[in-house]
DNA sequence: CTGAAAGCGCTAACAT
DNA sequence: ATGTTAGCGCTTTCAG
């Protein structure tokens, strides 16, 4: 069933059919009446590709995170499948890991799928701070479609960038930390992404201000699984810390299965942190006080951004930075 | 940038840069490295909507599942996305909730999008037990492309099942805990879909056949959070049990989070069971002896039969049981 | 308001 | 081994 036997059974010509079908205002009511019928009848469906192919766009948007298996992405990317189909757009889905070849070759890989818009799900995609090309894939990207970030940032046209102020959070609690009494703050973190690297800085510099010194002992990285973080934290009988600022609940956990393996009471002798307000942070024992940075509410700006770039607006804005919210359970004295 | 210019400007024909693109075996050797040579220059992509059109296939494979964010099935996703890419395929990620009516309308969306096969994540879409048409959708999807299920089952033309062995995991741990000494077993679930009747039947089975009555108010259906699962079994004060079997291990973080707020003692005044062996699993305190479903397993089956069948094999099982394996950690003394 | 016809870029059968 | 050409199914001027 093809545009043309509609068009025969219905007793028009192809391209009242191709009218009807994108709902031209220039086809008289009764003659859409009746072509629709038709097409019903005969549970036609336009061949998308012959579509694409005049239009060159698919309507479809392409998705790219490093890995849907965390669970911050998979929200990230089933929020905005979600919105999407909303708007009648499609999505299609890579994951790319951390690796920057493996990131430069999924955008490669995508962009060839003529999707109308991109989107970068995590700060991976904002580069490692190093000055060298490690985001020049993006901006070359960004020559053809538009490219929106989430939870990144990163200068350039046609780039558009969504992200929580970490720098803030991050500041914000250890501030909180130390006017509590800590005098010995880990940060524990498994990335060197954008947003990791505000996140540290955010650290420091609430330490700096408190006239406490930026000790490098106590800024850990690790792999992010709950026993090989305790297993970390216990083999380094040397540090001494009092309390632990993470950027990833999965992490804080860890710490939190440290104190119980050193039997030390939380909050008390231990104070912990999480990021993201996962599931996570609600399943350990006691539940983790963690810093939420509201995806969905970044997701959301992203949606209704390109949506507006799509329809042919032109004044979206380059950047914009959502508030982080501190969740406070039971790991944290205050 | 097409095929034409690539041609004119290599000094061959289309047809000739055609058969470079796809790698055909009659084109010289010399004449592929001088056309590549053009291609590359020239950054030449191939326009994959006329190719679509032509071949009707675009190489891509359509996924869908209740919900990205569940992390069960992003695991699912972000592993077979990953595999898929392997083979040159593309993934089509559409969420459809629990709900038939979304249900339906994913599968009718996706279709329209010319993939090759569709892939149906997580048992929902083995219907609901009831003997209307809850299931026909997915039947008459299957007269158009191959209908693979990952931890479901449904007979049909074209469809192809792969599940885990529910009943025999429930009905095995059952009975373990009956054999150590427990006598009311609670049955925690949120669903009714194809797996979780599995589930409930191989728990039964195991009571009957130890001799124990099937107790209905021992079943507790309820919402997927640790919380609310708390506060559910906290206000059943008429409720007494000895354990507690999941059908997920959300549901059972939940009760071990019930045993805390009621100071009883695990494993010895509650032997809590999970499933899925997710993150969640080995955050809680103490940690959630769970049984493993071996989602990856279930994917690679999967993936493995689909590369058969659009290749060409005609004798794909049209389904295959795999065998889950308990995880044995805290919250039970076997 | 409707129709005829020219592409869109590629594949594949047919010819050389 | 390479070229010619007829579609694939749709959108979109351009005419009427």
């Amino acid at each position: 069933m093809n545009i043309y036997d509609i068009a025969k059974i219905a007793g028009v010509s192809i391209a009242t059919v191709s009218r009807v079908v994108n709902d031209s205002p220039r086809v008289s009511e009764k003659t859409k009446r009746r072509v629709r019928a038709v097409m019903e009848e005969y549970q036609y469906t336009p061949n998308v590709f012959a579509r694409g192919l005049g239009l060159d766009s698919m309507k479809t948007i392409g998705i790219i995170c490093p890995d849907v298996a965390d669970s911050y992405m998979a929200a990230a990317v089933a929020f905005l499948e979600r919105r999407l189909r909303e708007y009648g757009y499609d999505c299609i889905l890579y994951s790319s890991s951390h690796q920057q070849e493996k990131k430069e070759q999924a955008i490669e890989l995508i962009l060839k799928k003529r999707i109308d818009a991109l989107v970068l799900v995590g700060s991976t995609y904002a580069g490692n701070g190093s000055d060298d090309d490690s985001t020049g894939y993006i901006k070359r990207a960004a020559e053809k479609i538009p490219v929106f970030l989430i939870n990144g940032h990163l200068e350039g046209k046609n780039i558009y960038s969504v992200y929580s102020r970490d720098y803030q959070a991050t500041f914000d609690v250890t501030s909180k930390l130390i006017e509590s009494g800590r005098k010995q703050i880990l940060f524990l973190t498994d990335s060197r992404s954008y947003s990791a690297r505000k996140k540290l800085e955010g650290y420091e510099a609430a330490l700096k201000s408190h006239g406490l010194p930026v000790r490098g002992e106590l800024k850990v990285y690790t792999k992010n699984q709950v026993h090989y973080v305790r297993d970390i934290l216990l083999s380094r009988r040397d540090l001494e810390f009092d309390s632990v600022l993470a950027t990833d609940d999965g992490l804080a956990v860890g710490a939190v299965k440290y104190a119980h393996a050193r039997r030390k009471k939380m909050p008390e002798e231990l104070s912990v942190i999480g990021y993201n307000n996962s599931e996570l942070s609600v399943c350990c024992e006691p539940e983790l006080t963690t810093i939420d940075n509201t995806g969905e509410k970044l997701c959301n700006i992203t949606i209704d951004n390109m949506m507006k770039l799509l329809g042919g607006q032109k004044d979206i804005p380059k950047e914009v930075p959502v508030d982080c919210c501190l969740v406070k359970r039971c790991t944290t004295d205050f």
